[in-house]
DNA sequence: CATGTATGTACGCATAGATGTATATAACAT
DNA sequence: ATGTTATATACATCTATGCGTACATACATG
């Protein structure tokens, strides 16, 4: 089973779905603005559809292809964990520099 | 040059992270913990290190690792534009059912 | 129907990376 | 000193996967 990160650790499908993000996109728009090869678009776009973080439609010889939001939420309640350990962190050194303003350098 | 989503593919060394967020360990707990080979668990370690992902200190023959918050922000960022793009969709459904409930079950 | 456009797929290759085995390094204990 | 514990590293191997090339499919238009 593929999972979110091994999706998203190839690069070409990063850039694919950052330009999802603006507005649905033809295989032909992606390979343009991507200046990549169709096949490699076709099969990076196949990976993203099998995994549900694209979805297309048919326009005559076009497939439309935009963003869905499920995977990438999964991504981020996987971070929340890791979320409260870092505003953990940011805190302690707010309330570092907040006394160090307030007069206290040597804390 | 590795990137986050690089590091993160790797199974293993997620569930190193997140055995990291509750409290720092020794190599040998991660590989009892783990059930991995320790020098399995070395190698990983190595990588994240590497990447920034946890450091270490010395205790006598032990090396105790702890987690880093700074790579995983990074990815918090990353994820900033798609966030907006899924909350805009949730809106949208939540308005939806707003107004189901409210009698308007033809929307 | 023939040709052109848009996209998908099959196959072979090359490379990256994860693993196991063995060994090296380093700190302790007796 | 010698052995023991804890961790790191080197090397060989195996597998997964991204890519290029070629081909297939499907729709459109003259």
């Amino acid at each position: 089973m593929e999972t979110v990160f091994d999706i998203l650790a190839e690069p070409h499908r990063r850039a694919i779905l950052q330009l999802l993000t603006t507005s649905e996109r033809s295989v032909g728009q992606l390979e343009q603005e991507l200046q990549l090869p169709q096949p490699t678009v076709s099969k990076h776009l196949r990976v993203l559809r099998e995994a549900g973080f694209v979805e297309s439609t048919v326009d005559a010889q076009r497939r439309l292809y935009r963003l869905r939001a499920e995977p990438l939420r999964e991504l981020d309640v996987w971070l929340a964990p890791f979320r409260e350990f870092w505003s953990a962190h940011v805190d302690a050194l707010e309330q570092h520099l907040d006394r160090w303003e307030e007069g206290e350098p040597h804390v």
